[in-house]
RNA sequence: GGGAGCAUAGCUCAGCUGGGAGAGCAUCUGCCUUACAAGCAGAGGGUCACAGGUUCGAGCCCUGUUGUUCCCACCA
């Protein structure tokens, strides 16, 4: 006999154990089985900065979802695990470390730095791991990745000279975003707008010719040290004859022209803006335009540069202050108003990004955007929900160059080398001995690294083996899910998208499964600042990880944000240890492991009802996971479990379990497990550790429940007509107790019940079960019973009395009887009005109009029972 | 300025292709019924934001309005 089970579910005491057990088994192992239909996975490579949170968690839970019914239903599965070095993130990280011991990255060199930065991914990196491990997450851990490992090196550096080779990156002097604290360049993406207080000061900048000046406004009078033209709108009648005159630059004295460029806006402020190419987009165009020299006015620090001396090593904000003081001074000022502005910052330090022209890296996006614009739109691709289709075309349909160099050590160096000779550049995926032109020994390779994104864009192939044509290559790929948050549509869906498709000739993934952000229960989003983000490992503990997971799974539909509600968690883990209870219910009227098959002559009523229903549920479950509507099936599985199968099934088939008749008794016994361990192997990929741990002591055939088959539909075990007879019963108990506990009848005092019914034959069937859940002392069945003194409830299909003389209170008899009349009159006319409709008639489905027939049928025929009642009643009195 | 999401019970949210509105928590009533008080049996509670429209029929589809959140965008 199997073992006791404590009265309460410790996850303490399962999760761990269980988890080795799958370990030892292999079962997360992918065989790269031949014959099988594959099913792959590849894991969003948590950043090795920190350590996981609940969107990690939500993600994970959706993969291993998704990956354990896929490997129950027999696919040959991959779930493919890694961290992402994260280099910009990861590198401020230990930046800041290194400031705490009072060393800078000077002191120790690029090679202790990187050193550095390796024994970080060892300490970090492995934390990382650990926890998804504890969410249970069954990824194939033989076949861990890490973006900057030596093979995604080897892919990165292919990728790159491909692309150098076809045209496709280049290298070029651009004005870039330019974060001043990390000292590194970072892409459009990488650049955060918010809106920020600021101020418009009104400035005057005088004619050369002594004729008077023109006005305009700027947020940034720092810069102006570096303007070399202002622009007015070639249209505007105001400046027209200005145009070509030449200005005097206030502080600097220098000479600049007025030019006319259609980006000036008329209707804003004045209609004239100053022209700083250096350190604005926009101006850099417009200086593009009209030959204007750029003029550098600020370090990588974000300091004024010395060519001016007065303000040379102030920041920018001291140097804002002085010019202003100083243009004040000199009569150029003519007034500061208050504005608010979008102010772009770095999404990793927040600080106010600066641009700046510098030369970097571009990979050239037109030409990659279009296939992967293509791709989804002919479905090769599709997103889960389709709307953040919208999402990935905007970005690809406006996308610019991408800025893939960083001036940053940890991450994948640049594959270039610069000849001291003759000045040209040698790229090569392998390590570059002289340059390519001129032969000359005398090269250096480019001291950046590349954006971190460039390694993960290739993440789904680069993983797998890719550019050699490794069997896991062949095998799994293109994957098959890839489940992400949609905040990272524009860094990595697209990026992966265009660069499999590039590389490969493929998209890597067929399904982009999106979820949202999970919030806090205020529904701020979870930060550091705020202090309000919820660890997953401390939930774990007092939770357990199939609380979390279900929690997580739970009403949480594609793409929409959810909050972290810790109530709801506490509900998952009462519904764990519900299960935990049915389990041990079962178990102990067992007496034996040996699985006792189902014998189809031998079920009962309620048998047929379970099996019916249990075999609609794994329809039912296998459709929405099919089409990614979890948070739908995993609600299926709750219902069933708590109110079909342990509230109705269980408590019914006590009354076999404690009998005599060891026929009944084993048949109980084996729709019982029949239907709770398959019940369990639907329940399995949303909790996996309970239902592996309840599995292995029920009786079962095979290794382990993650790797026994997924369980199927079949008609065998659809009985339709049981199903409804068994209702009728149902529905009958339910108004027993209804009307006892509306008298305040505790269950302890039974009564008899009789039932007067035209299912006579249904209702015998079913009078162990109405006296065990009805609390009947005896139940009698017939067409016509002495009313006299008894409480009444009616049903569809039966009249029931309870002759309860002491406690019948006639008025309110009346009084109960007569509101079931006025429901039931509603209803009444509510199918008469739809089937006196002609329209519905003519245009509602056959099937649809027959139904509500049968039902106006049922309406009337209890109408008719209560009036008769009624009647009654009145009549005695 | 463009785009998207959301608005359903007191709270947090489900509601798949249109066919009489659901769950969890909270509230109220009664139960220690030998699997489970982290439980059992009941009850109350909703003009599905508002206004139109399509349809035999709308929480669901269309249009508009309001509120709210998010994404994108160079008005200096």
């Amino acid at each position: 006999m199997a073992k006791e089970l404590a009265k309460q579910y410790d996850p303490k005491d399962v999760e761990d154990r269980i988890y080795k057990g799958w370990l030892e088994g292999k079962y997360f192992h992918a065989k790269c089985e031949k014959d099988k239909d594959t099913y792959t996975i590849v894991i969003p490579p948590p950043n090795i900065t920190g350590q996981l949170h609940m969107g990690h968690a939500l993600d994970n839970t959706l993969q291993d979802i998704l990956i354990r019914f896929k490997r129950m239903q027999g696919f040959d599965t991959l779930w493919l695990p890694g961290t992402d070095h994260a280099s910009i993130a990861t590198e401020a990280k230990i930046v800041e470390k290194m400031k705490s011991e009072g060393v800078t990255k000077e002191d120790i060199g690029r090679d202790g730095f990187l050193e550095r930065a390796w024994e970080w991914k060892k300490q970090y990196g492995g934390r990382i791991i650990e926890q998804l491990k504890k969410l249970g997450s069954s990824c194939d851990w033989d076949r861990e990745r890490f973006t900057l490992d030596e093979g995604c090196n080897k892919a990165v550096n292919e990728v790159f000279e491909r692309l150098y080779n076809k045209g496709l990156i280049y290298r070029g002097e651009r004005i870039i975003n330019w974060c001043p604290h990390c000292k590194t360049s970072i892409s459009d993406a990488e650049v955060e707008y918010e809106e920020q207080a600021g101020h418009f000061w009104h400035l005057r900048y005088p004619f050369k010719d002594g004729s008077g000046y023109l006005e305009l406004a700027t947020t940034r009078p720092e810069t102006l040290l570096g303007d070399t033209a202002v622009a007015v709108n070639p249209n505007d009648e105001r400046y027209k004859d200005m145009v070509g005159k030449t200005l005097i630059l206030p502080l600097v004295h220098r000479e600049i022209p007025v030019v006319a460029d259609d980006y000036v806006e008329m209707d804003f402020g004045t209609g004239v803006v100053k022209i700083t190419p250096a350190h604005d987009p926009n101006d850099f165009e417009v200086g593009l335009r009209h030959n204007l020299p750029v003029i550098n006015v600020m370090t990588d620090d974000a300091k004024i540069v010395a060519d001016y001396p007065k303000y040379a090593g102030m920041d920018r904000y001291e140097a804002r202050k002085a010019i202003v003081a100083d243009l004040e001074a000199e009569g150029a000022l003519v007034k500061i108003e208050d504005y608010t502005h979008n102010v772009g910052t770095c999404y990793r330090c927040s600080s106010t990004v600066e641009p700046r022209v510098s030369k970097q890296w571009f990979v050239k996006m037109k030409p990659l955007a279009g296939p992967a614009i293509d791709a989804v739109k002919e479905g090769e691709t599709k997103f889960v929900p389709q709307r953040f289709e919208k999402v990935y075309f905007h970005w690809l349909e406006n996308i610019r160059d991408w800025c893939i160099s960083r001036q940053l050590w940890w991450g994948h160096r640049i594959p270039a080398w610069y000849c001291a000779d003759c000045g040209e550049i040698t790229v090569s995926k392998t390590e570059a001995l002289e340059c390519k032109h001129c032969g000359s020994k005398n090269i250096t390779q480019d001291p950046d690294t590349l954006d971190t994104w460039f390694s993960s864009a290739l993440w789904p192939f680069s993983t797998l083996g890719w550019p050699e044509e490794t069997e896991d290559f062949k095998h799994y790929y293109p994957t098959n899910t890839l489940v992400t948050g949609y905040d990272i549509i524009p860094f990595w869906v697209m990026r992966m998208m265009f660069s499999g498709i590039e590389q490969t000739g493929e998209v890597p993934f067929n399904t982009v499964l999106i979820h949202g952000l999970v919030r806090d229960s205020q529904g701020r989003k979870m930060s550091k600042s705020l202090g309000n983000g919820v660890d997953p490992l401390e939930v774990i503990d007092t939770y357990g990880a199939d609380a979390l997971r279900f929690s997580l799974a739970t009403g949480n539909s594609p793409g929409n944000d959810m909050r972290y509600i810790p109530e709801r968690v506490e509900a998952s883990r009462n519904f764990a240890n519900k299960i935990w209870n049915a389990a041990r219910f079962i178990l102990m009227n067992l007496d034996s492991d040996e699985i006792i098959p189902l014998d189809a002559d031998k079920l009962a009523l309620e048998d047929k009802w379970i099996l019916s229903k249990y075999n609609t549920l794994v329809a039912d479950v296998t459709e929405n996971l099919d089409k990614f509507e979890l948070g739908l099936a995993v609600q299926k599985l709750y219902d069933f479990i708590w109110d079909i199968f342990c509230d109705w099934y269980i408590e019914i088939a006590k009354a076999r379990l404690n009998g005599e008749d060891e026929n009944a008794k084993n048949t109980a016994r084996s729709v019982l497990v029949y239907v709770f361990t398959n019940t369990l192997a639907l329940l399995h990929p949303f909790m996996p550790f309970i239902t592996e741990e309840i599995w292995q002591s029920m009786p079962h055939k095979g290794e382990a429940l993650m790797v026994t088959e997924w369980p199927k539909f079949t008609t065998d075990l659809k009985f339709t007509d049981e199903e409804a007879d068994f209702e009728k019963i149902m529905a009958v108990i339910k108004a027993i107790r209804n009307r006892r506990a509306e008298m305040n009848v505790p269950p302890s005092r039974k009564a008899k019940v009789q039932i007067a019914t035209n299912f006579a034959d249904t209702f015998k069937a079913g009078t162990a079960y109405i006296c065990r859940l009805g609390y009947a002392s005896e139940v009698e069945i017939g067409n016509e019973f002495d009313s006299e003194g008894a409480v009444r409830v009616i049903t569809d299909d039966a009249t029931v009395y309870m002759p309860m003389k002491e406690l019948v209170d006639f008025t309110a008899e009346l009084a109960r009887l007569k509101k079931d009349l006025d429901k039931a009159n509603v209803d009444k006319e509510f199918f008469e009005k739809k089937l006196n409709n002609q329209g519905f008639l003519a245009k509602a489905p056959a099937q649809l109009v027959e139904q509500q027939k049968a039902q106006l049928a049922k309406v009337l025929e209890k109408i008719k029972m209560i009036e008769d009642s009624i009647a009654d009643i009145e009549n005695a009195n």
